[in-house]
DNA sequence: ACCTGAACACCGTTCAAGT
DNA sequence: ACCTGAACACCGTTCAAGT
């Protein structure tokens, strides 16, 4: 809060007034985030599986553009304070699908559980590989993880 | 660091004769709190499918059993620092259920994403609820999402 | 080897007082 | 309405000094 008057040019005190905690602000910072994915268009004959993919990859790309941006999000949307966006789109992308109530509603949570986690854990690698605590580095397999959780979903 | 001291009888500055940082006395403490999880011997006629869910449930029972349990584990285990076995141990069921590598150590990840995402959600869940700040309920899908992930990996 | 006492450099939040 | 200045009650970590 000191860092952000001192940008802002005021004092720490002042922000309380725009705000009631710190924790709202990052409830805030989360949302904006999240509006900041990209969009990209699906095209007409995409699969569902397709469209639920690409948004899961464009949510990870909109997290992974800022430092802690997987703590922040994650934690935020966990304590209900914020985030609820990429749950509601997944959720409608599988109901379109014809999945039914609740199993839209788990696996829309299921899919943001993996999306999240593998973002939070790779930003902690970097982060750990850059104070040259790890030497390891992660295997990227994204992609791979997201495929098996969609083709969980598709044989239900 | 100082409740812990006091709680020793002991000065704060103390506990740093015996480990470097608070970092690594989580480490510590994570380790501690998955080798309690319950290691329910599976039947011999068990499926490769049974056994890994199993083991899932019994490592999220592990960290729901303490405040703040999954946060605990989840940033221990993203940065390195403790927390391996659970995953050793899933990647070692899958290898004998046939995977190869790298499919196996993605799926056994993918499992753990969801595991300690779930549980931390239901944590942070709980602790809100606890101040009063949300009333609505979160479903209990654990089990749900868990088969979604298993089918998953199922299906490859 | 193990610990004390004190300090250093931080936190988020509150609140009377200003304009 | 918006902000200042100062304080309150905390943090993790370090380090000379004791035994």
């Amino acid at each position: 809060m000191r860092a952000l008057g001192a940008e802002l040019g005021v004092q720490q005190s002042a922000l309380y007034h725009h705000v009631t905690s710190k924790q709202e602000l990052l409830g805030l910072v989360a949302d904006a985030i999240l509006e900041r994915a990209p969009r990209r268009p699906a095209r007409a004959d995409a699969s569902w599986q397709t469209r639920v993919r690409r948004r899961c990859e464009d949510v990870r790309a909109a997290v992974l553009a800022y430092p802690d941006g997987a703590d922040l999000v994650l934690s935020v949307w966990a304590f209900g304070l914020g985030g609820g966006a990429p749950e509601d789109e997944l959720r409608a992308l599988l109901l379109d699908a014809g999945l039914e109530e609740p199993a839209a509603s788990t696996a829309s949570r299921t899919l943001l559980h993996f999306v999240y986690g593998h973002a939070y854990a790779q930003q902690a690698h970097d982060h750990a590989a850059r104070l040259g605590a790890v030497v390891v580095h992660s295997p990227d397999d994204f992609g791979a993880g997201l495929a098996l959780v969609v083709a969980g979903i598709a044989s239900r």
